[in-house]
DNA sequence: AAAAAAATGTGATGTATATCACTTTTTTAA
DNA sequence: TTAAAAAAGTGATATACATCACATTTTTTT
């Protein structure tokens, strides 16, 4: 199992350096896990214990409505981080679900840990600020995407960006996170 | 303009501490700035110097689409960080405009000023990845909103949020920034 | 390998919202 | 304080997309 945390250290230092002091204070604030296909990370209730590196495997995280429907938020592969981060910063149930579309293994960070790290050792700090900057970023560019883009446009644009993800997951799925149904979805392109 | 100054001490203080020496370290990275309605503080095409925290007035960040309508990405009033993150970040030409509904005054915050002080000063970069976290889950709500919310539901929403910006704004801007076209919200709610 | 479940495709129809055109009201500036 | 500009309201019409219903294909499970 050390080369799963070799992976997560690895990720650590594409963006701050550690020393093997700081490394191992960090470590052991993160616990691994697996789970299978359809099991949950996170369901509505629930408390939000931790947020999740994945190591491999694809997640999503998703809100249900009255209907129903689900309505994606993310997609999380590895090297990716997810959580209901409204539920876990503010320490209280999830009202959205996490679960894996493949069989996923991941690193488990819980708020206590993260507060820790970051207080303890500046360059966590800097990581973690630089990683939810460009998260925020991104968050940005898909609220423009939701705003000035067609449906299909958004869907031309995601096969672009992410083909393998296109290939890799049910279309219904990416209907879900484009924010059109199935069946629209499926009369587009050809 | 020291008064100013302590605005944004005060601000950074509700989330670190900070000793005298960090604060005088820190304040002369922000430059004060003030500009009057209609005034732009980020142009399409032009480079991205700062980001900036708004001490009064009311701002607003948007794109402009091929038949020259405006998106609004975020309204930023008293408190609030804005920029042109994306190009900021990865210090490339604005994508999207940055200007003033009301006269407003606020500081500037360089790229290379705010690396410095997260680098030299731990709280701060503490203080900007809690904001930044903040900023991140607002924005997965928003998103959310867009793909869960018919247009009218998240006007109402928007109005038990933010009552006093509904009024304040042209509704003509409310509707550019919920995605819906002003004809339609006008026809909203009465 | 067979049966069940899930995903996909597609026609018919409904609807929320966009667009266009014009008027009235309010705000801004000369 | 008057003219000009911007904002807001509203009818008529257009359209992107949702929904429903069902057939077909693909994947999963036993």
């Amino acid at each position: 199992m050390q080369d799963k945390y070799q992976l997560l250290k690895q990720h650590f230092e594409e963006i701050v350096t550690l020393t093997d002091e700081e490394w191992n204070f960090i470590a052991p604030h993160f616990e691994h896990k697996k789970l299978k296909k359809h099991q949950f990370l996170i369901q509505t209730g629930q408390p939000v214990d931790c947020e999740f590196w994945i190591i491999n495997g694809l997640i999503k995280s998703y809100a249900v409505d009255e209907k129903g429907s689900e309505h994606i938020l993310q997609f999380a592969m590895e090297d990716y981080w997810v959580s209901d981060y409204y539920a876990f910063q503010h320490q209280i149930p999830a009202t959205i679900f996490v679960d894996c579309i493949e069989d996923s293994e991941f690193f488990c960070l819980s708020l206590e840990s993260r507060e820790t790290i970051c207080q303890k050792i500046p360059a966590m700090a800097n990581f973690f600020r630089i990683k939810s900057n460009y998260g925020f970023i991104g968050l940005q560019q898909r609220i423009l995407s939701l705003l000035t883009q067609t449906a299909e446009e958004r869907y031309d644009a995601l096969l672009f960006k992410l083909p393998k993800l296109v290939q890799r997951v049910p279309k219904k799925l990416i209907a879900a996170y484009l924010g059109v149904s199935r069946e629209t979805l499926s009369r587009f392109k050809g």
